[in-house]
Parts: C-alpha cells; structure tokens; sequence
DNA sequence: AAATGTATTGCGCATCGTGCAATATACATT
DNA sequence: AATGTATATTGCACGATGCGCAATACATTT
C-alpha cells in the first residue's frame, strides 16, 4: 500500500500512530469528515475534504454502509451518517454521562408536572433533543428524538444560548441572524441587533431559566434550564412543555421543580477531556 | 493478510462485501460490539465477542483511540466509547430526523406507486396530517394539511393507535369511544368494546401496516404503516390513499413498498452484525 | 443527443494487516 | 512482600489485501 504523507502529529517514520491499523485511521478521518459536513456530502467533496483519492475514500464508504454508520442519500450519490451512528452516540451518551442520570429521573419529572420533558445536547448542528419523555396530556409533536432546536426561538435553544461559551455557538448564531434577516422574520421579543441577543442572554441567566411562549409556535409554550458543569457552562438542557401560558412565570412550581431538577443534575459528573 | 471466513450473506468470493475494506469491516464489528456493552469492556471479553484474536481487536482499538472514538478508562485496562462517539451519535440523531427524511422521500414513494401519500404525526387533536403528496391520478378528499385524523377510524389514527404508548393516546381514544357510543355509531369491523380495541391493535401490530377499507369513507381505502424511532414508539404515520379495494390485500405490491418505505425510513433495528 | 461531471470498479504491485508467541504489566493470592 | 496468574501489548515474517491509476457506468445538464 502505498502510504501517502498523511501523518499528523506522530513522530513514528515506520508505521502509524503507535499500533494501530493504518487503513482504519484513514477511515475514521472519513468518518469524522463525514460527521463535520452539515448534511449529504457528495464523494467529491468529502474526499477533497480529507485529500484522499476518491477511490479510496468510496471503498470506505462501502464499509461504512454495509456496517450501517453510512447511508447514502437516494440512488445517486449523497452520503450521510446512517442509523447506527446514532446508536453508537446513544450508547456513548449512555455510558458515565449526566445524561444517563438525568434521563432516570425524567419520567419522575415529567408525572409529578403532567408536563412533556426533553433533555438535549449541543451538537455541531445545535441543540439537539437526544431524550424524550411524553406526557399524556395532548400536545404537539411536530418535532422528536434528533430534532435541532433553534438557538433562538426554542427554550432548549436559549438555554444553550445563554449558557455556551460563546465561541462555541457564535457560528450557528450567526446563522439563525443571517436567515432571519434573509428571510424578513421578525420576533415579537427580540429584533435581531446584538445589542437585543445580549439583553435576551442576560434576562435568561438572571431568571436561571429560559423561556418561549406562544407567539413563536402558536399555542406552545416552553420552559428550559441547564444542566452545569462545574464550570458554569451548559452540559444539557432540560426544557418542559406546555399548552399553558401560566407556567412562563417565574412564580409557576413547574419553574420550581424544573430549577430543583436540573441543579440537582448538575452536581453530576460531566465531560471528560478527550483521551488521546 | 489471512483472511478468515467472515463472510455469510454474499455472494462474493473474491473479497468481502462489495467493494469494501476487510480490515474496516472487521473494525467496525469491534466497534459496534463495544458499543453494545453496557460499560467499558475488557480486551478478552471483547475478542471473545467478536470471536478475533486479541492482537487483532488490540490494534484496532489502538485507531479507535488515537481517532478518539474510544477511550480506555485507566493505564491498564478496559475500552468504552469515547467523545468523539458521542459527536458523531448527535450529528447523525440530526440528520437522521424521521418527519423530515421520510417528506424528502415521499414523492418517490407517491410515483412508484402512483397513490397519493400523507405523512402525519401524532399531535393534541390526534393524528395529524403535515405532508401531503398528491398523485397525478384525480382524486376528492375532503381534508388536507393540518387535518386531523380518527384513531379509530383512520389508517393514519389506527397506526398510532397501535403504535403510541397507551397512555399518550387513552384520553384520545376515551373521547372517540365515547362520543361514538353517544351518537350510537356502529362499525364493521370493530365494536365499541375494550377487547375489540385490543383485539385490533393486536392485528395492527402483527401485520405491520394498518389499514381502511370503503366502509367508513365510501370508496376510500387507505393504508398506513409507521416510523418508528428507538424507542418503538411511532413517530410518524406514513399513509397510501387508493379508491381500489385491492390495496387492502396484504399481497399487493403497494404494501410491500409501503413498509419497506416505512421501514428504511425508522431507525432500523434491523442491522445484521456484519461480521462472523 | 452530446457532453460533462460524478460514482463505481478492475488490476497489479508491494505495502501493511494478521496470527503466533514472546514480553510487559496489573491484579490476586499465599 | 513475593509469587503466580491473567491480561494487555508488541515483534516478526509471510502473503493476503489495500492502494493508486485509469477505464467504465451512471446521471444530470446543455
């Protein structure tokens, strides 16, 4: 195999990265790649991406597919993360998370307030519900598991907004303005000037909770408050849902029991750095 | 590389799975093995599992880790997922979002059969229509998006009749019963009991599709199956509307299209281990 | 219909993954 | 503490197999 200069940080001149198998780092820079794009990746781009021939970056994606972390979009070309990706980040979620803890003691939640509880995580493509627990009261479920919630016009959202560190969601902030102001929407508590996000992200952190009523998404009212880390800054949040316009109050028990839970949750462990 | 038997399902002779890389097949065994132990797994154990020699999973993990899929919990010992799992999982739980794809790809489904689809989830009124895709054939009904469906008397409603936690539908389901039995409706198929509600939930779920037949919308029969996310639970209802009686059959094609479609667009359980 | 761009696939060479077994290391027992 | 056992890690040599190149198939566009 002809071995290309694709090494990065090693100092190893014969082998690879200490014992590991040279192929599958070249596939999981794929995979990584793969993860990074926003949406379907055409063969092309993705091996551009990662400066491989295209040949050999397609033989990967066979693998990759056939063991179900890939799927390609239609018949004609697209790749995308496929169904076990996903499990496989359910079952590293699952494993010394808060995650696992929080979402425990959900169902408790979610029966004591007779509310809909989600719990959601920062990914590359924002707030993204990762568990979901229903309650029987009616209630709209246009979105599910894997939903990204919007940064700014979602509670889930909000509380990330107002607890990220900012270099971490300034870009998909930027985003959500740009499309706004392309698109002409308008909100009923915030205009789009830097100035209005700040005073939003302030009144959030004073009140130690987020929320969104009805004007966004008729009749849906949401409330959200994060789990922390040890740094301050936003693990997961958790968000109840409601029909009710009462439970925007600070004053309502959900907020209450809403703030027990989810400081409760925060004495949990968090992230750990990454290994390597 | 002596290669072992690993192969079971194809054809092929000459390598692996189509076009695929062994060493990333193999790799990618190892991976999903570990990712559906419970906590972090020792090197034996997990050779052991995947029936390979412990040098060979050893190197294996040796990428993993150095990718940072996987980490090793001490100096000495046992692998779990790692961060980078965990990115990839939300990356993919987003793009994987069921409401959406299965919209993306319902106009193929619309053409294939040449039956007009709907796509609907379960909201405070019951099911409800969100997606709507008509075929070029002509045909009258009466109700479009935002429409919302009977549990008991809908194709869309009977999937999530069968397919929603009780609890989530009971109020809906007490409501129609009761006001059925007020305006002393009768049914074909199905008498106001609470065994024959089970009983037909029974039938839904073991056939995998749910249907209408003429009898409750003269000439309207309709088909549904639905999109199950992990936890079984039913997403979204996908819905073929035809006036032939012949749909209904099991055996017609339009049923085997639908619950493939159904079935590529869940987040299928259903993926083999690809290795020995 | 021609053309362009992309995905897919043979093919042969030599690179590198593999199994075995030796060694290092951690843990349990006496 | 020392020994023993079990597990993780690593050389080594062979030859299977992954790689790059380029030809082909496929799809979409002009």
């Amino acid at each position: 195999m002809t071995r290309e200069a694709e090494n990065q940080d090693e100092t190893e001149g014969s082998g690879n990265a200490r014992g590991g198998i040279q192929a599958l780092d070249a596939a999981l820079v794929v995979l990584r790649a793969l993860a990074e794009f926003d949406g379907p990746v055409a063969l092309i781009d993705l091996a551009r991406a990662v400066s491989m021939p295209s040949s050999k970056v397609h033989r990967y994606l066979a693998s990759f597919i056939h063991a179900g972390f890939v799927r390609q979009a239609n018949r004609s070309g697209r790749y995308e993360l496929g169904p076990l990706s996903a499990s496989l980040g359910i079952a590293a979620l699952g494993r010394n998370d808060f995650v696992n803890q929080a979402a425990d003691a959900m169902p408790d939640l979610s029966e004591q307030t007779g509310m809909t509880v989600l719990l959601s995580v920062w990914g590359s493509q924002g707030a993204t519900v990762i568990r979901w627990c229903r309650a029987p009261s009616p209630m709209v479920t246009s979105f599910g598991l894997g939903s990204n919630m919007p940064l700014l016009t979602s509670a889930s959202g909000r509380v990330f907004l107002a607890w990220m560190p900012r270099p971490v969601i300034s870009a998909r902030l930027n985003l959500e303005v740009e499309r706004a102001v392309e698109a002409g929407l308008s909100w009923p508590d915030l205009d789009l000037s830097a100035g209005s996000v700040d005073r939003l992200i302030a009144k959030i952190r004073g009140e130690g909770f987020a929320s969104i009523d009805g004007r966004y998404v008729p009749g849906l009212r949401a409330i959200a408050a994060p789990i922390l880390n040890w740094q301050g800054e936003a693990e997961a949040s958790v968000t109840m849902i409601s029909t009710s316009e009462q439970i925007l109050s600070a004053a309502h028990p959900a907020v209450r029991q809403l703030l027990d839970f989810t400081q409760s949750q925060s004495s949990a462990r968090s992230w750990k750095p990454a290994g390597d």
